[in-house]
DNA sequence: TCTGGGGTCCTAGCGCAC
DNA sequence: TCTGGTGCGCTAGGACCC
């Protein structure tokens, strides 16, 4: 969901060149506040917040209306209204998104086969293949923003580039309704003079981190020695950080996706003391865990408890299982357990509980794939992986890495060669 | 001002096994 | 038998994304 007001606004000339910009990311701009006016004309124009109107919710998305007086996703309602008092307040309504969404993703199929939907209002698509039946990335992205408004009434905005992470920045630059084309030659330039924020990954710690060592733009990690980044951010974020910079995102456009938790978490009106009302929370919380993983056949092999308290202090517990569950009660019975085993001196404002590291119902490792496209590539990552692993050293997260493409682990976990007398 | 909900990824510490 | 090094699983917490 695009959080900017629109200010700053790039966007790319008709005779843009866009050689080797065949990666799409499209943004739909404003989406839920869009979608509402669809459904309502008469809020067109008008300043809009879409959020819960319960006490405690924040902004889910906002028109741009609202936007110019400084109202920004993820900022409590309360205080959207003290910067915007004539704002109208919508409570969202995602079964609306949700069909909207699907609108608009077949669209993108219908372009290209190669769509990795991100969230539900934004996507990539890898258009290299499609130039023979559609044309350039250029002329895809100006006729895929033609579809989507002639067919669902909606904008979105598109970014064309090299690689995903650019093709994302430039989307972001060119909202609202705008294309913004990279070419691969003028990657290195346009990176250069964008904020570290702008890098994925790099957030408002990050960043502060970073500009406390005097790096504040990506020209600035250019310079920067790698060591200095791998003891600013860690080593694995430095390495993302310092690729990303250099223009470098081996990241392919991914069509499947794996989940690999599922939770339910909620914060109360007020916040909770008693025990009890706590627990039944928990197992309430817990059935609806249990109900997911069975609808998708899956099975958690490990049970996670957050609690965050009045002070907003956050804790969270897990535990493994002997044997992986899909039961409510069971997985209810674990974060129970969780739960009293805390030492809590303050009211509980938020309980949540998940499973993780998730397995298929039968007990196999894979869950996902059914056709026979899906078992050929299961196939090609596990034969890669052997390769570069050796046999009975493939795990699932080896296995997972392969086949999403993703970079493998630095050093990854392989068994020493025992001494003679192991 | 007062911070949702659903996720992913990374790091660090600890304990166990070899 | 003991000790240290190392791999690795588990756990807790934090940062980040949409």
């Amino acid at each position: 969901m695009g959080r900017g007001d629109g200010r700053n606004r790039l966007v790319s000339p008709a005779d843009a060149d866009d050689t080797g910009a065949g990666i799409l990311h499209v943004d739909m701009d404003a989406f839920y506040a869009a979608v509402e006016v669809l459904d309502d004309p008469s809020l067109r124009g008008k300043p809009l917040i879409i959020g819960a109107p319960e006490s405690r919710s924040v902004v889910s998305s906002a028109s741009y209306e609202a936007r110019a007086y400084g109202v920004r996703a993820a900022m409590p309602v309360g205080q959207a209204l003290r910067l915007c008092p004539s704002a109208i307040v919508v409570p969202p309504h995602f079964d609306r998104y949700v069909a909207k969404s699907r609108e608009v993703m077949e669209i993108f199929r219908g372009i290209t086969p190669l769509v990795e939907p991100v969230s539900i209002d934004e996507a990539f698509l890898d258009v290299r293949g499609a130039r023979r039946l559609w044309g350039s990335p250029g002329v895809i992205a100006r006729m895929l923003r033609e579809r989507v408004r002639s067919e669902t009434g909606l904008t979105c905005s598109v970014g064309a580039a090299a690689t995903k992470h650019v093709a994302k920045m430039a989307s972001t630059m060119s909202k609202p309704d705008g294309l913004l084309i990279i070419a691969d030659a003028d990657t290195d330039a346009f990176l250069a003079a964008r904020s570290v924020r702008a890098l994925w990954g790099v957030g408002p710690k990050a960043s502060e981190a970073l500009e406390a060592r005097g790096i504040r733009t990506v020209a600035d990690v250019l310079d920067a020695p790698r060591t200095l980044l791998d003891r600013t951010l860690g080593q694995a974020m430095g390495q993302r950080v310092w690729d990303l910079a250099h223009g470098r995102d081996a990241r392919e456009v991914q069509t499947t996706h794996i989940e690999k938790s599922v939770g339910h978490e909620e914060t109360f009106h007020t916040d909770i003391a008693d025990p009890t009302v706590l627990r039944s929370e928990i197992r309430r919380l817990a059935d609806r865990v249990g109900a997911r993983l069975r609808a998708e056949g899956w099975e958690a092999r490990t049970v996670a408890l957050k609690v965050r308290l009045a002070d907003f202090t956050t804790l969270s517990r897990s535990r493994s299982l002997a044997e992986p569950t899909a039961v409510g009660h069971r997985i209810g019975e674990v974060a129970r357990e969780l739960f009293d085993g805390i030492d809590r001196d303050q009211p509980v404002r938020l309980i949540g509980v998940r499973g993780e590291r998730l397995t298929s119902a039968g007990g196999g490792m894979m869950q996902l794939w059914d056709d026979d496209e899906e078992w050929r590539r299961l196939e090609g990552a596990v034969d890669s992986a052997v390769e570069r692993f050796g046999r009975g050293v493939v795990t699932r997260a080896t296995l997972l890495t392969e086949r999403s493409g993703g970079s493998l682990p630095t050093s990854p976990r392989l068994p020493k060669e025992r001494p003679a007398q192991d």
